[in-house]
DNA sequence: ATGCCTCAGCTCCTGAGA
């Protein structure tokens, strides 16, 4: 079983990249975020004429989530139950017995800011749910955009970055809080090339020079993790004309056994 | 040098992203 995660950011000028990028990973599952489109203009059709199921949950300009999955989608949540939230960033199915939860995590903008509060007070929410989701499906597949690094290696200059959105202490302490509750990163299970990211910033030529940071990440339960034959980062759709400042995420799971 | 791209929107600028 193939998982990916990609933030697109907009779906609907993505689209066509998304399509191309099916055709040639024709994963089992694919978590989309900052789809910055209302549920009415989702394009379900698209999808289902390439073989996807879609469950969604948009939201004007801003956010919004999905999961496009080969075989239909059961038992969907949308957001945190318990969490009064305004925003779409959450969105939940099982999938060939699997529970997938596909989240966008809020950016947080600076340390100290009220947006930074929310993304504190969000991840505590978070946190307390998969918990809960993690007692009744051992086998439970957390991925999205994180926001937030784990540490020096997923950030192209650490040094003058440490403290700054996506680097600070109160960020990486969720990130292991939720580690500590039996899961485990995909990507790090593997040896990783140095200086590997799935984000790079549209400005100064962040991907032409590999500035970036690794903030999209796939989360597997402990019941998962011995199946995990892979996690690689594609960074090929961020060569694309117009491409969005993500790259997809992928891992494989042997589920034979 | 995060005014340096990119996207959405009551669109020719602003807010937000990360």
């Amino acid at each position: 079983m193939k998982l990916a995660t990609w933030n697109v950011n907009s779906l609907g000028v993505r689209l066509p990249q998304v399509l191309d990028w099916l055709a040639a990973n024709p994963v089992d599952v694919l978590a989309l975020q900052e789809l910055k489109l209302t549920d009415d203009k989702f394009p379900a059709d698209a999808f289902e004429t390439i073989g996807y199921h879609a469950q969604w949950f948009g939201q004007k300009t801003y956010n919004g989530v999905a999961l496009l999955t080969r075989a239909p989608a059961s038992d969907v949540i949308k957001n945190i139950p318990g969490f009064d939230d305004d925003m779409s960033r959450v969105i939940t199915g099982t999938v060939e017995g699997v529970r997938v939860i596909g989240a966008y995590f809020p950016n947080g903008q600076e340390p100290g800011s009220d947006k930074f509060e929310y993304k504190m007070e969000w991840l505590t929410a978070l946190r307390r749910w998969v918990k809960e989701e993690l007692s009744v499906h051992p086998k439970l597949v957390l991925m999205g955009d994180y926001n937030i690094t784990f540490d020096e290696d997923d950030v192209w200059d650490p040094v003058n970055l440490e403290g700054t959105i996506h680097c600070t202490e109160e960020e990486r302490y969720h990130l292991r809080a939720l580690i500590a509750l039996g899961l485990h990163d995909s990507y790090r299970l593997f040896a990783y090339p140095p200086k590997s990211y799935s984000w790079w910033d549209y400005r100064d030529a962040g991907f032409r020079r590999n500035r970036g940071m690794r903030i999209d990440h796939i989360l597997v339960s402990e019941t998962l993790r011995p199946s995990v034959i892979a996690c690689t980062i594609d960074k090929t759709p961020r060569k694309n004309e117009r491409p969005s400042d993500h790259a997809p995420v992928i891992v494989d799971i042997s589920l034979s056994a």
